[in-house]
DNA sequence: TACCCTGTTGCATACCTGTGCAAATCCGAC
DNA sequence: GTCGGATTTGCACAGGTATGCAACAGGGTA
């Protein structure tokens, strides 16, 4: 039923020329002649011909694929970068297969092992830490790993991140101009340097105007832990404002605050979030946020990953690069503010 | 810098077997004596070796990857299925190969090409169609494919999505139950069979009642062309009721009646979706929908896919599986509604 | 014509694994 | 101790491509 798969050797053979021939002709900076180079295309589209990626991959000892891991899609800010990512990488003849790291994020052993398997060229973790023990088996592979969204210490490992500490300081400043006495702070998953980076800036900024927040709890980036700590917040601390630690709870503490306490929103108590994914612009929402660039971010995270593929050696890079803040509806903008 | 990649043949060496052995220590079911095998997995482990995949899809014809074709993901229905399916498949020893069919939609031609260059064992378009042609460059390649929430005559291709025509149909009913007298539909893009197919439902629907939509439009599946489009509904119309092809559009709707145009939902117009995603759930929109169960035509797109994988001649099969209306505030609720 | 230089081509091999086949080993029964 | 059968092992090759090296062709100059 199924052809027999048409090779490099059958279109030589049509073509009357040797097997390396029809391997330069495909082989870009390879030395053909004109001539050459026509007669072999033309038998290559009459058999249907294209070259096999896996077996060409075993020789040059490089897959173009790129590994991505990934825990979880629900929060927009994701599917959003993986999309940029697949298409930038596409433009420069990569791809991405992709694994979940399922159970309670902790999981990236064995996912780490079986893209390694696959002879990967490189690794980008999405919102994921890893071991050191981890981090060495890829450089002893002599794969680059490229952390998105995430920072570690260890110096072989690249990162792309935004600027968190500064972001959430901007945060602070914004809230503490708009006169807000009593505030608090839904974290991000303080096991994640995302979530640690963001408490330690806000803490910074409140502490520059002589405050302090008078609550943080950990939303560990989940809508339904978002909500109850935002209830729990607003009962016992009595807040005038909130930032919570990313867009993705921001929103569902909007709804908890709203539906759920009867309150209004910027009046009785102010919203911020992090990231801008494209809800928090919806009339719904509205949400003030700092902008992670996700553009910025995917562009340093490909030229980042393909620059030490590609020249072998090139060092690590730790990139933070920093964002706006988005002024929107959510929380009580200070007078006379830019 | 990089360690050469050790190879099953170092590990042989060490344990002072043949190269074969340690193919069939790491080969399930080929023959191998516990002593031997014992042996082998010491030495391995102590290299730590691991199957080159890649070479081992050159032999066995198997590539354990999976192509998936998709063309946007910010409709939360995707990322949510994606999430599903890598999960299904890597339980089952596959992984997903990404590529995004960029611009209008239109551009699977390339995309599919470079699928098959990758030697992937399967296909799951999501929210894509093929050309016939295309179709058949698979089947010759012997390349199963499964349309998924999409449909499309070719004998050739297996599909898998919802009962939309029975679902719409019950979106109708529930409609007219309620009492609207002036029913819109803001269709999904029409250039896809879910679209039409939701579209046809719907008519058939009102038409049992006596009744046909006072007006239809395409939404093409986004945000902006379904609320501008809204506006224009209200506006010219007079609608009572409106069904939008899919959640994500809906989501815009509601935004566009409450906030633009300063009307209440769904004592003003009501609203109905079709998917179930997630945010019809968020007490902010409370979206009366039509389930897609996404986990189950996950599990059938897998289970289809691997049948015809592994057993090499399966049928295609054609799978519509039908959902639950999901009733919640969006729109008026009938009188004595089960 | 003899010469050299540049640009093309083919030959042979390597990449890493799985598997058919035949040889070797084992084990128990006579 | 011998034999038969079942199980295990090794040998050798195949899968589809890229590439170093040597051989080759072509063309221009003296």
């Amino acid at each position: 039923m199924a052809e027999r798969k048409v090779t490099s050797l059958d279109v030589a053979a049509r073509a009357g020329v040797s097997q390396s021939a029809v391997s330069r002709v495909f082989t870009p900076g390879a030395s053909v002649s004109k001539k050459m180079a026509a007669r072999v295309r033309e038998a290559a589209d009459a058999l249907g011909y294209r070259p096999n990626v896996l077996a060409r991959s075993l020789i040059t000892g490089r897959s173009r694929i790129i590994g991505l891991v990934v825990s979880y899609l629900d929060n927009q800010f994701y599917p959003d970068a993986l999309e940029r990512l697949s298409n930038a990488l596409q433009e420069k003849g990569y791809h991405i297969l992709i694994f979940m790291a399922q159970g309670s994020g902790h999981a990236v052993e064995p996912v780490i092992d079986e893209l390694l398997d696959y002879q990967v060229d490189g690794i980008v973790t999405a919102s994921v830490g890893m071991s050191d023990e981890l981090a060495g088996r890829c450089a002893v592979a002599g794969i680059p790993v490229v952390l998105f969204n995430r920072g570690q210490e260890d110096a072989r490992l690249s990162q792309v991140t935004s600027d968190n500490v500064g972001g959430a300081r901007k945060i602070a400043e914004f809230l503490v101009a708009g006169g807000h006495k009593r505030i608090g702070h839904i974290t991000g998953w303080m096991g994640s340097s995302t979530g640690r980076d963001r408490e330690a800036g806000f803490r910074a900024g409140l502490k520059d105007a002589g405050l302090e927040p008078v609550a943080v709890m950990d939303g560990c980036f989940e809508r339904e832990t978002a909500s109850s700590v935002a209830r729990e917040m607003v009962e016992q601390h009595q807040v005038d404002a909130i930032f919570v630690g990313n867009d993705h709870m921001a929103s569902a503490v909007m709804d908890t605050l709203r539906y759920d306490l009867k309150l209004r929103v910027p009046d009785d108590v102010s919203v911020v979030g992090y990231d801008d994914v494209p809800l928090a612009a919806w009339p719904s929402y509205d949400l003030t946020t700092l902008r992670q660039p996700s553009g910025k971010m995917v562009e340093l995270t490909v030229e980042t990953l393909l620059e030490q593929i590609e020249s072998g050696d090139a060092a690590p890079r730790k990139i933070a690069i920093d964002g706006p803040l988005i002024v929107r509806g959510s929380a009580r903008v200070p007078r006379g503010w830019a």
